[in-house]
DNA sequence: GTAGGGTTAG
């Protein structure tokens, strides 16, 4: 604990506690002191004084970090002429709120006696900057009762607190003192109520202000684009892009950031629109390259999201903590281990570390990339951990089937006092079902009402995967019968599933049944389901399945591997014949294949038809891409290097069998992740144990 | 001596 961060403190402690602070700085003989202190030797004979204070200014607008702004703070405080200047006090608040520390401000804040407004509005930032929106708006109440006026400075970062409280009542009330005062015709102040009513959802309000402005610039427009977009009205927003486009107003990154709350899930359409305006934008500025990778991210395509990345860098833009917590869930997704591991190093050697959001996602990254070690690393050096720190570190475990670990995680999550949330709890759920710890799985779920977590449909579905898997197929029928809310396809796959590896026809049917009616075109269980009707000779119900298979299944998103080599991602569609190595590739496929059948191998002529998840129909009697990508990783790869491959959809039966006997004939590790987990497939076995 | 819009994880 350090004295100086005490808010009530006497001066003569503080003196004590400065001295004490100064001697252990200067023995630790940091640069920037010892380069500031040689600087001043001949401004200490003239004034008496450590530091002048235009080099205190200096320093303090550079925002030092929290050791050496106490330091010169102790410096300032104990100096007869630098402890009464006014600018030195604003500054260092300023600098406090930079840190984090709108506490110390606040003490600043209350030291001096003669306020002046720019004393209040600095102290409100401060608060509103570290979200303390509720002492924002307490600062800005008092200052009448201090015969201060609030001004055009004092306005927009009031509403700003009133949006981020979602106060939109005393935001009303702000924006009638405006009125009063006549500053509603300031730009800044404008701006500022178009943003408050936009993020309170007032839209219609926003509109009104933005009409009624005397002077509108393009951040005007920009806070209605924000408005809309924070609305979830992507089409609204996009409309207002359209109109200041049409008053000769250039987008700017400011556009694409306030667009960016709307854009996951965007069509094809909305997220080539943001990459015209990313384009024609006259100065792409780090935060536009940052939106434009998010927008990549939160819209599936991780493999342009990495290349841009890749881009700007390349464009000598340095990256930030923001743009590699964008990055790094992209290069998991495609397993791009080694670019994720350089961009580690990247972070490393610019200090960006600690950050909670860098290193959640990079234990994210490691364990999609199927590198448990290096993520529990990177989770065992953290100082600060939060729930999202433990759910990803669990659900590493999980996937890759080490049910004990996860659990044993869980346990200590709790005992640090992250307190497990919903997907916390889906994590650990996932974990024993993946791990068949049927007794823990079933202890976790009544747990969650302990910890006043509702049930959602992925725990209900977790927990149908875990009967099911432990064969208790009636159990979990049972289950689903009892769920308080409308079980989903998942729920019914989930079932079906079991019923399938534990042969229960008549559940099975009616698991079927359910699914039929919810949306097969969708579920991509319709394989199985023709097949289960066919078995119980159902066949009307075959004859629909089908022509729905015919009619709708074929648009579905095509089976793709990538697989990373120096680099450098190759990506492979089912049936793909587009790779440069490729007449390689078949050609040792084929030698592969001959060499399985004489281990009993038998390709399933309608393999493809198990596929559990959406592959497209036109492949089916394609290759698909998780063989093509493993053998063109053998053929580029040294004897002994484990071959990861990561797959956008579930891998179907007969890929299964195949990667098991290539890791036998070919004396490789082979790792395939797929949309549900890992298959770490060596000397023959794989380690989900056959059942997926 | 102080400004407005907007971007990061399970």
């Amino acid at each position: 604990m350090n004295a100086l961060g005490v808010s009530h403190i006497n001066p003569q402690q503080f003196v004590k506690a400065v001295a004490k602070a100064l001697s252990r700085y200067i023995s630790t003989a940091k640069q920037p002191l010892n380069v500031l202190l040689s600087v001043q030797k001949p401004q200490i004979a003239l004034r008496k004084s450590f530091l002048s204070q235009v080099f205190c200014s200096e320093i303090l607008d550079q925002y030092p970090d929290i050791k050496t702004l106490k330091v010169l703070h102790a410096k300032i405080f104990i100096d007869q002429y630098l402890c009464c200047d006014p600018s030195l006090g604003i500054k260092l608040m300023r600098a406090y709120a930079a840190c984090g520390e709108p506490g110390i401000a606040r003490h600043i804040f209350d030291e001096i006696t003669d306020k002046n407004v720019v004393f209040f509005n600095v102290m409100i930032r401060s608060y509103m900057n570290n979200r303390f929106y509720r002492d924002a708006l307490l600062v800005y109440k008092t200052m009448s009762s201090h015969g201060v006026d609030a001004d055009n400075y004092t306005y927009p970062c009031v509403l700003k607190a009133c949006s981020g409280s979602d106060y939109l009542w005393v935001g009303l009330q702000i924006h009638g003192a405006v009125v009063k005062v006549g500053l509603d015709l300031n730009l800044f102040v404008g701006n500022g109520l178009v943003s408050m009513y936009g993020k309170c959802g007032q839209l219609v309000e926003a509109r009104g202000v933005l009409d009624g402005m005397a002077v509108r610039d393009v951040v005007s427009w920009n806070s209605m684009v924000a408005g809309y977009a924070q609305n979830g009205r992507f089409d609204g927003a996009l409309e207002v892009c359209r109109e200041m486009e049409g008053l000769n107003l250039k987008p700017d990154a400011g556009t694409m950031a306030s667009l960016f709350p709307a854009v996951s899930n965007a069509s094809s359409d909305n997220v080539l629109y943001m990459k015209s305006m990313f384009m024609k934008l006259a100065k792409r500025s780090l935060v536009s390259w940052n939106v434009m990778i998010a927008v990549y991210v939160n819209n599936s395509m991780p493999t342009e999201a990495v290349d841009l990345y890749l881009q700007m860098e390349k464009e000598g833009i340095e990256p930030d903590a923001v743009s590699i917590s964008s990055i790094l869930p992209a290069c998991g997704d495609i397993s791009a281990l080694l670019i994720g591991r350089k961009i580690h190093e990247y972070a490393d050697k610019k200090k960006l570390r600690p950050n909670l959001l860098l290193e959640n996602a990079l234990i994210d990254m490691y364990a999609k990339c199927g590198c448990l070690e290096d993520a529990r690393e990177v989770f065992d050096q953290m100082r600060i951990r939060d729930v999202v720190s433990w759910t990803s570190m669990i659900s590493a475990y999980g996937i890759t089937g080490q049910g004990h670990e996860a659990v044993a995680l869980f346990s200590a999550m709790q005992r640090s006092g992250s307190k497990p949330d919903s997907i916390a709890f889906v994590s650990v759920l996932s974990a024993c079902s993946h791990g068949g710890l049927l007794d823990e799985g079933r202890y976790f779920f009544d747990l969650m009402s302990k910890y006043g977590v509702a049930p959602r449909i992925e725990h209900f579905a977790c927990m149908v995967d875990l009967l099911g898997r432990a064969g208790l197929v009636d159990e979990a029928y049972h289950f689903i019968k009892q769920m308080t809310i409308e079980p989903n396809e998942r729920v019914w796959g989930a079932l079906l599933g079991a019923c399938q590896v534990y042969s229960n026809r008549n559940i099975g049917l009616i698991a079927a049944d359910h699914l039929f009616q919810l949306a097969p075109e969708q579920s991509g269980y319709y394989v199985l389901l023709s097949n289960i009707y066919a078995k119980a000779g159902r066949w009307r119900d075959v004859a629909t399945v089908r022509s729905i298979m015919k009619s709708r299944g074929l648009k579905k998103a095509p089976g793709v591997s990538n697989f990373e080599l120096q680099g450098h991602i190759h990506t492979f569609l089912a049936g793909d014949q587009s790779h440069p190595q490729s007449k390689k590739i078949y050609q040792e496929l084929d030698v592969l294949v001959g060499k399985m059948k004489e281990l009993g191998y038998v390709p399933e002529t309608d393999s493809a038809l198990h596929d559990v998840e959406e592959e497209d129909k036109e492949y089916h009697l394609a290759v698909h891409s998780e063989k093509l990508a493993i053998v063109f990783a053998l053929l580029n790869t040294e004897s002994g290097t484990p071959i990861r491959i990561t797959k956008n959809l579930r891998i179907c039966r007969d890929c299964h069998i195949a990667a098991k006997l290539i890791s036998k004939i070919a004396v490789r590790e082979i790792i395939v992740r797929d949309t549900h987990r890992f298959h770490h497939f060596q000397d023959g076995v794989c380690s989900c144990g056959d059942y997926w």
